[in-house]
DNA sequence: TGTACATCAGTGAACGCGCGTTCACTGATGTAC
DNA sequence: TGTACATCAGTGAACGCGCGTTCACTGATGTAC
């Protein structure tokens, strides 16, 4: 059957959106694109009319995640009260909800183990994303030049990462809120103020 | 052919450690057993004269590498001046070499976005793991109390594996180094003195 | 306005490969006599 | 001391399943005439 102009551009779209929660729940491994294409009621076999293979999807996937996020700061950003911004990023990245909401969480918290294992050209991007979220988010870090600006920001969003993958991968609740919390009472203190 | 008496122990010692440092550079998804039996020269039917399944020597393999960790913890304690002892485990863990190193290196790091998609029978095991360690090195962080010192220690891996993380994730050596560099520096400024 | 044809997003059967798992077998050594 | 048998770590062919990928087909709509 034909299809309006542009169903397929939103097809596509809807996919690409799709995966990105995916592979952030499920990693990049798991039951892939069957799986993927019955949860939009569509059939695996018309994925390719959309992309060359897996790895391209995964690839746009991944940058999906990174966008998702950045608008996720952008908005924190807007809200908040000049001045508490930083602090209000700081508590949202580091909130139980955002530990539990894996599929719609920062890309690098979900998968940052194994991006590492991934083909150069992928991680290229991933690198650039990285870059992008430094640029957007440093200037809201403490130090009296633009390279310690960003070194901190490096540190925060790397600490951070690790302090929810941690906090992912305990079963016990209250490690696991022991973890956020002493994490997100740290970071505020050392870079808030 | 039949055997000394500890040949089928050793070698099943010699199939956990193989498998640590597998799992850590590849993933506990990649290719798998008979690529890790063909390394030790045995040929895969063996490996269930062994371990029930996969699973289980996943299980023993990661806690391997928590104890060959740790192993490494206790000797960079042991050899430090008495007062540097946590830089020397912040330096080394935020080492060039500990970030090249996936195959022989902190298991959080190399896997704690997998960790968190394992079924709760073994993530189990691996919060023993983690409070282990709290318990090994807390004792040599800032703090008024044993649970003050105990949630520092926390910020402080949780951190410093997202770091390494984030780090090998890169393709860029010089954003690797400033990852390392600067979260070393950092660490070192707020944890040690 | 009506008819024949082209288009192409999506379908679903089929294929191939890799990997976990099973199983009948091997054969050197230990044990019983 | 020699012979028959039992043991069991390790072998390698085979199986089954899941998943990525391919491909001939469908059928509603747009276009040409």
């Amino acid at each position: 059957m034909r299809y309006s102009p542009d169903h397929k551009k939103q097809t596509r779209e809807r996919i690409v959106r799709a995966a990105a929660r995916h592979v952030r729940q499920n990693g990049t491994k798991g039951p892939g694109i069957a799986d993927l294409m019955g949860k939009l009621e569509l059939t695996h076999g018309g994925f390719y009319k959309h992309f060359r293979n897996k790895q391209q999807l995964l690839a746009e996937a991944i940058l999906q995640g990174f966008d998702e996020t950045e608008n996720w700061f952008g908005e924190t950003l807007g809200k908040a009260e000049p001045g508490s911004e930083l602090k209000m990023i700081i508590e949202r990245y580091l909130s139980l909800q955002h530990c539990s909401d894996l599929a719609g969480g920062c890309p690098v918290a979900a998968l940052s183990s194994e991006i590492a294992r991934f083909p150069r050209a992928m991680r290229v991007h991933v690198d650039r994303a990285i870059r992008k979220r430094i640029k957007l988010i440093s200037n809201f870090l403490p130090g009296s030049t633009d390279v310690e600006r960003e070194r901190n920001c490096l540190v925060l969003f790397s600490g951070m990462a690790g302090a929810l993958g941690l906090a992912r991968a305990s079963v016990d609740l209250q490690l696991r809120k022991a973890i956020l919390k002493a994490s997100r009472e740290f970071y505020i203190r050392a870079f808030c103020n």
